[in-house]
RNA sequence: GCCCUCAUCGUCUAGCGGCCCAGGACGCCGCCCUUUCAAGGCGGUAGCACGGGUUCGAAUCCCGUUGGGGGCACCA
């Protein structure tokens, strides 16, 4: 039997760091067993049903590796409410489930200020479809629920503890728990690997698929991740859109091999690796059952990692959607017509040990596009002191006279005039760094005013030696 | 309240009865290199939650405690 696997997202106008991790780790399942991975938008709730949402989540796995194409689907669980509704019927006309009219009320009233799940009421009334009529499932009274888990082993629930839960609404439209089987069924889903928050489902689901006269598929329940607070990442107060990581500048090598190092190592001391070991070595059963935290700065590292082992062509290609504002990544400060391929290029290799995400890259390159450079003013105040005037005027007379524009030669020749103020090249350079950069700190200086050249170097040299008056 | 589940450095993990007075990575702290800042090199800090068992021997197995997480809707 061929392996069917599914990632079911509902849209909702983010793609969530856990459902990458979970789409990738059914990707790779998928391909190890030489299966199939199937998309399905669970878009049956309304709210959560937007065209453009859909759109994103197609970009967001292509973005992590999972090409538009290269897998079966998407479709979409809301072409599916028939199947819903008659397999709710099947269930009614079997007897395996039957219709309510209890409000929420009114089983709050019966079961008392604490919530203790449907007390089923309506089990033996038998009431007909009607309006105001749900559809709730006659769980078994007893006997266990053996959930076959590759990543927890065997987690059992004794039957008499499942109430008898809602598959459908008045309305007759399937709730979550019976669509979502009615739909891995109907597509022939053989391994459900999905997050932890949804095991306590299993059971109900399991009951239905065994209701519905199939065999159940297997299930892993990976951790779900975590927060420094250690609560699930939420939309809410978790920066968990992985579009968000996209657009700071986090490569998509780095993040889904960060991705799938929650809870799991590939062998040996490293974690870096090529996504082919981590196609070829990763293993459900392996995955750490606990909640891992999402270590943005973990992250933040691997990313510096990855952006250092670019070659430099392909780091100045990556860094282009930050030096002009491309999509939905904020525009540069500088004017687009300011903006000097070559000069990028030349200091694009001092900049990339610099930076770990990619939308570093702009402060660190701005002062070379930008008419004046945006002064910090801390920066200033640190690095201007008694005698900086004088430096200043120095160095102007100095770089005014040089016969080669080089770094070379620039750093000598500050050397020289540091020396004869008793100033070692580091304190030397600081004036002149935040005169010419606005910064107290960024790439190599020489190297920058080489690239910046003799006019606008001097230029805002002495603008700054005015300044100082 | 009920159900499920988890438990190795601050964090992510290696470990699956002796190789472990526990290894790697991020972070943090030193030192080196150095034109700032990085990068890089070297070194350091820090952990088997607790209590009982089982065993010649336990981080590894069992039980309990404690603590964490997830879930209990006519949301998905």
């Amino acid at each position: 039997m061929t392996v069917r696997v599914r990632f079911a997202p509902s849209p909702t106008g983010m793609f969530h760091v856990g459902g990458a991790r979970s789409a990738l780790q059914n990707w790779i399942f998928a391909k190890q067993q030489g299966g199939v991975f199937v998309l399905r938008i669970e878009d049956t709730d309304a709210a959560r049903n937007r065209p453009e949402w859909t759109e994103g989540i197609l970009s967001a796995l292509d973005w992590i590796g999972i090409a538009r194409g290269s897998y079966e689907g998407p479709h979409f669980q809301s072409a599916n409410a028939g199947e819903h509704r008659s397999a709710a019927t099947r269930l009614y006309t079997t007897g395996r489930a039957y219709y309510c009219d209890c409000t929420r009320d009114a089983i709050q009233a019966r079961t008392g200020s604490q919530y203790q799940g449907y007390d089923g009421f309506c089990r033996d009334r038998g009431l007909e479809p009607g309006p105001g009529r749900a559809l709730r499932f006659r769980t078994p009274d007893e006997g266990e629920t053996v959930v076959v888990d590759l990543v927890r082993g065997e987690p059992t629930f004794e039957n008499k503890l499942i109430e008898d839960f809602v598959i459908a609404r008045a309305d007759g439209s399937a709730v979550f728990l019976l669509a979502n089987v009615v739909d891995d069924l109907s597509m022939g889903i053989t391994h459900v690997i999905r997050a932890e928050e949804h095991l306590p489902n299993t059971p109900k689901q399991q009951l239905l698929w065994d209701a519905l006269g199939v065999k159940p598929p297997i299930w892993a329940h990976v951790p779900v991740v975590v927060n420094e607070k250690r609560q699930k990442l939420s939309k809410r107060r978790d920066k968990v859109a992985l579009e968000a990581y996209r657009d700071e500048g986090y490569l998509a090598d780095a993040m889904r091999n960060y991705l799938m190092l929650l809870g799991w190592a590939p062998s040996g001391d490293r974690e870096i690796v090529p996504w082919s070991v981590i196609e070829s070595e990763f293993r459900l059963a392996e995955v750490n059952p606990s909640p891992a935290f999402f270590d943005e700065k973990k992250l933040r590292a691997f990313n510096g990692e990855y952006i250092r082992a670019l070659p430099v062509d392909e780091f100045v290609a990556a860094c282009q959607p930050w030096l002009t504002g491309t999509g939905t990544i904020a525009p540069p400060p500088w004017q687009p017509a300011e903006f000097d391929p070559a000069a990028f290029a030349a200091v694009a290799p001092l900049a990339q040990t610099r930076i770990a995400v990619l939308s570093e890259i702009v402060p660190n390159v701005d002062f070379l596009f930008l008419a004046t450079p945006l002064v910090d003013e801390a920066a200033w105040a640190k690095s201007m002191k008694e005698g900086s005037a004088d430096l200043l005027d120095e160095t102007i007379a100095a770089f005014e006279a040089l016969p080669e524009w080089a770094a070379e030669p620039l750093k000598a020749t500050l050397e020289e005039v540091g020396a004869g103020r008793g100033l070692k090249l580091g304190k030397a350079q600081a004036p002149v760094r935040v005169a010419v950069t606005g910064r107290s700190i960024g790439l190599p200086l020489f190297e920058s005013l080489a690239v910046l050249g003799r006019e606008r170097t001097l230029t805002r040299l002495r603008a700054a030696r005015i300044r100082l008056v």
